[in-house]
DNA sequence: CCTTTACCTAAAGTTAGGTTGAGGTGATTA
DNA sequence: TAATCACCTCAACCTAACTTTAGGTAAAGG
């Protein structure tokens, strides 16, 4: 029975995710990517798993979680159920952060939003003037 | 007739915003805070006006800009109407920007929603055998 | 009167997250 | 056979956004 098993070079995984190829590097340098195989030459292959780990990586990254802690996260996958409690509570604290994260992002879109109405106001009088006594004072 | 103007220490606004002091010295010094008058003695003295802009990049740094666009944005301002069309574009974009980011953040919230069942079935486990299966394969 | 407090400037230092450059390997295409 | 391509390492470099340091001023409190 043969064993099929799909990679991908590094040029294709960076064109996947829109990341550099020497962001991946770095990453892997940073030890972000455990089990990355290299062939007889030297160059890495990506499994399927490997893809996995990058895409929680792009996740965490969106979380606004810094590398060394996408690392510190990473480590502790490789030490087992021994670090699940650790993992957890790490996810339930990102978890408030990003709901916070939200909220605030939504508050600004409020304040965008209305600066898109307030200029395109201003656009179509050509001045500020007007729009700036309608809007400001109540 | 008094003209009573109340201003504001840069530690109180340092309070108020909850930045360092020499951020907001940094972002005057970047020419983001115009208007801001000082004392004979050489004391910044922020006005409500100088609050409101400081409101403003607060609001524009939580929609990812950076300094130099927000400093070209205020550059803008101090011209007057000729600039509204940029201002109004700047804004148009900003939302687009701003909508994008939310939408990540929400499939970012839904995969580290999705982390916590998990963690929280392979904590009660003790393991990660069983959920791992239970979740990945369907 | 002295010292603590809150401010000041200018310049150098720091950190995160990459990016760039030099020099090199191995496989495919002309 | 030559050259182009896609990859490699290692080390140096870069940018944004602050922060820290050194040295100094003005006013209020003990």
């Amino acid at each position: 029975m043969q064993e099929l098993a799909v990679t991908y070079s590094i040029g294709e995984v960076a064109e996947k995710f829109g990341l550099s190829i020497p962001t991946i590097r770095y990453y892997d340098k940073e030890g972000l990517i455990p089990n990355l195989q290299k062939n007889t030459a030297g160059v890495r292959r990506f499994s399927e798993d490997n893809i996995g780990t990058l895409k929680l990586i792009e996740c965490l990254k969106n979380a606004g979680m810094p590398i060394k802690d996408i690392k510190q996260f990473i480590q502790w996958t490789l030490l087992g159920d021994e670090t699940l409690d650790e993992r957890y509570q790490m996810f339930q604290e990102l978890r408030i952060s990003v709901q916070k994260q939200m909220k605030q992002m939504q508050e600004t879109l409020d304040t965008v939003n209305f600066k898109c109405a307030y200029y395109q106001k201003a656009t179509e009088d050509g001045t500020e003037k007007f729009v700036k006594d309608e809007m400001h004072l109540e």
